[in-house]
DNA sequence: CGGAGATACTTAACATGTTAAGTGAATACG
DNA sequence: CGTATTCACTTAACATGTTAAGTATCTCCG
């Protein structure tokens, strides 16, 4: 844990302070947000093109498998916090991408699917989609794909239930 | 039993429209933005705390271990956009965390530095901030953090330069 | 020298992330 | 029954992501 100011790419100058930290370019998060946007950015050019951002796309593709679905379900599935989705739904509703109508069985519940231009959107876009995602899977390989995505999911189930206070914390 | 349509898994619905697609929870986009959530959920209620977002803190250890920056650089280093690091950095200034200085030999460029007062909050934030990383390196495993964090490096890497218009494309 | 073009930022405008508060509709329960 | 609570969203407010313009400097070159 005694890590000493370690400056890589820092020639001479007489950097760093007392707090030593890990070399801040090699943390965890960083690592994870330099690698999604280097595959986000091969997307957002077609994305774009079809007037759509990242997150609307998200949720088409969400929509696309299924009937109908509940806002806070559609949130869990297209990892969107709820107030963005409120957003983006009032947007594609406009735009006519999506249709919207209360649950008979209980008023506050609002279904949600895709419409028929949705869909024909949707059409639009997929094969250059499904191209540049076939391109970055050539590029660093099946195999090794399939193994990250499964080391991912490890991380993630091994800090699932850390910090969301544990029902059982007296604390705050 | 609050949960009526159960249906995870989309059992017998009518599911699935004409364009097939990889399911959707499983693209690697996906699967990056979750791992990073998971882990950046451990390190925001602390950042919070001392009044810091992810991208302040960001900042703050990019300037931590060098005497001062150009902007562009720092907006390299702590992997920001030029417009985001510039309103942020207006909003460091004015609580006093960081300083700016034109360059003497180029008045376009500013330098900036993290101040006394800044490094101060750094020091009062790394404890925690250390010991929550430890404590995702203790569940996830030091041998697979160092293999996850090579993988992503690989796919950084297998595609840099794939659609930045190739100073050869004819096209557009 | 002087203006065209490149640089280094900053502003602007629109979309989402994030947390907190608000609203209307179910439910629990006394 | 009646109301306190819980639910499912939606709004609000503030910060950042993202692309396009704008501004002040610099550089290059005729």
């Amino acid at each position: 844990m005694t890590k000493k100011p370690a400056d890589p790419a820092n020639g001479g100058a007489p950097a760093a302070r007392q707090v030593p930290m890990r070399d801040f370019s090699r943390s965890l998060p960083m690592s994870l947000l330099r690698a999604r946007e280097a595959v986000m950015r091969q997307f957002r050019p077609s994305l774009r093109e079809h007037g759509l951002t990242e997150q609307q796309w998200r949720i088409l593709r969400a929509l696309a498998s299924i009937e109908a679905v509940e806002v806070t379900e559609l949130a869990r599935t297209a990892f969107l916090l709820g107030p963005s989705l409120s957003r983006i739904l009032r947007d594609l509703e406009a735009r006519n991408l999506i249709e919207r109508k209360t649950a008979k069985a209980d008023q506050r519940r609002s279904m949600v699917s895709i419409s028929k231009e949705g869909v024909k959107l949707m059409a639009s876009v997929a094969p250059t989609s499904e191209a540049i995602y076939a391109e970055i899977t050539r590029r660093f390989g099946t195999r090794k794909l399939a193994e990250l995505q499964e080391m991912l999911g490890e991380l993630e189930r091994s800090l699932a239930g850390l910090g969301a206070s544990e029902e059982a914390s007296p604390e705050e």
